[in-house]
DNA sequence: CACTTTTCCATGCAGATGCATCTAATGCAA
DNA sequence: TTGCATTAGATGCATCTGCATGGAAAAGTG
């Protein structure tokens, strides 16, 4: 691969990244007071098919360092959408599982995040001419 | 598009972003003592072709907002990448053009962040098998 | 068993980001 | 000209993130 072509590569994955990623978090946030990460984490444990998930677990799947995703999940506590216990195998451990109001929340959320993703990976194709040039530091 | 392959390709691209961005701001600023957000500053003003730049064009080309590009451009400032002048033609306005330093920053550091781009995107391809399965919380 | 190392999660702390807001300069219209 | 809406960029503030660290428990070593 050129290295023309990959940095051409990396920036269309940053473009991508940044409409999406900013389309989700407003519209999940506005309309379903979820941050992106705090859907990612509901989705992973409700497609998870566990019922119980350590914390290091969830980070990994999410993409977010363990510190960053201990809090996570104490604001996801907070608002009631999960429960965290302690590892009877592992008492250094803990678990940490989705309630019903979380699993209601996720379903409840889970269109509007589809229908983001459906119109931002769509429109974002490849058409020719986006909305604005306005100089040569293209986006 | 079906829903399934969408979420998938989102995933993807999650994945394939953090794993590129956290080994582009380690490396970096490991050995440049630039942010990621910094060297693609310092790169879009290069390739740009201009001199000077305006806050918001930067902001656009980085996916930034105008605040946090603002800011960006203030350390760069700092660290004399970056020089900051008023606009003559429109007094709100302020120019941003690199510096020597800047651009001699930038050229050193253009090859880790190439190199990291390299490694990333071919060992992520596709090759089955990552290295470890730990639970159904797939990454 | 006593001791060291490692692992798991929480937390202090500093840095980056976005939103809302503020100031100054334009632009437009009465 | 005066007055109001708009635009450019800076800044206060709250939030989120990662790194480094801390305490507790488990695992490894002699």
């Amino acid at each position: 691969m050129s290295e023309e072509s990959l940095v051409c590569a990396w920036r269309e994955l940053l473009a991508k990244h940044a409409t999406t990623t900013c389309a989700l978090e407003r519209e999940l946030s506005e309309r379903h007071g979820l941050g992106m990460s705090e859907f990612e984490v509901l989705e992973r444990m409700v497609e998870g098919g566990q019922e119980k998930y350590r914390v290091q677990e969830v980070a990994d799947a999410v993409h977010l360092s363990q510190s960053a995703c201990s809090r996570l999940i104490a604001r996801l506590e907070k608002a009631g959408l999960v429960r965290r216990g302690m590892c009877e195998a592992d008492r250094r451990g803990v678990f940490v599982l989705i309630t019903d109001e979380g699993r209601a929340r996720h379903a409840e959320a889970r269109p509007t995040h589809r229908a983001v993703l459906s119109a931002v990976f769509s429109s974002e194709g490849s058409p020719g001419k986006r909305s604005e040039e306005r100089s040569p530091l293209r986006a």
